[in-house]
DNA sequence: TCAAGTAGGCACCTTAAGGTAACCATGGAA
DNA sequence: TTCCATGGTTACCTTAAGGTGCCTACTTGA
């Protein structure tokens, strides 16, 4: 087991780890949302343009499971559902806003590269 | 066409945008190990663990499409090839640290989340 | 003459991610 | 009594991502 310096990518590094749990298309979207504050199922989809029923509960299901987001059901007709966010949720909330505050002051070069990246696909 | 508040996360959200650039695989890991310095694949490869030669050569393929990296030929014997970031790949650096210097600072939490991840998936 | 290092292409395969569409249950309103 | 809203589930399909393995070309040193 050779020492792993400072500049490698290595498989336990947080840094990739947590690129990894935000690189599921929905992840970043629906935690940067709740944090808005807990919500229902239909306003998290008209806040998420584009997200489908199905993606919705299904990413949903999986941030329940990685301790993310909470599920509370009220016991009404019609039903009444609500998700927010645990404590380890709301950490998580963290480098996602660092993240959306760059991209919010640096539109302009991720629009470039975004660009670009579309043209290179499509030709 | 009804307006679109801040909180929307819609498709043209740089935010969105970013994410999505960075979560191809090895992605922020080349950008990150080429913002140390020029490089040549070898050296990279060897900074990125588990990367294989193909994916090496697709995403700096990539990243050239982008703009993001540049391919310098110095033609000797045996080849000497060197990839280095462009002045927007300079700039894409920014979040990727950002992010990375958070997850130093966090590697606990990441570390909950991540297993618990793993867990639910496997079993 | 043959292996080794350098850089990369090409064919192929497997899985997972994401999407569509139809369906279920409930009870109150029209 | 039929329809709507709510909050899902399920089956099915398509694509893309990522990976393995093998091949190329070039030259130098053993």
């Amino acid at each position: 087991m050779k020492p792993i310096s400072k500049e490698e990518y290595d498989l336990k590094c947080s840094t990739r780890q947590l690129f990894e749990l935000m690189s599921e298309k929905w992840v970043p979207g629906l935690i940067y949302t709740l944090s808005l504050g807990p919500q229902r199922p239909g306003k998290l989809a008209g806040r998420l343009q584009g997200i489908s029923k199905k993606m919705l509960t299904q990413t949903l299901r999986n941030l329940e499971d990685w301790g993310v987001v909470k599920r509370t059901v009220y016991d009404v007709v019609p039903p009444h559902v609500e998700y927010s966010l645990t404590s380890l949720g709301e950490k998580m909330v963290e480098p996602i806003a660092l993240v959306h505050d760059w991209a919010q002051e640096n539109r302009e070069d991720i629009a470039k590269v975004f660009g670009n990246r579309l043209a290179s696909k499509t030709s």
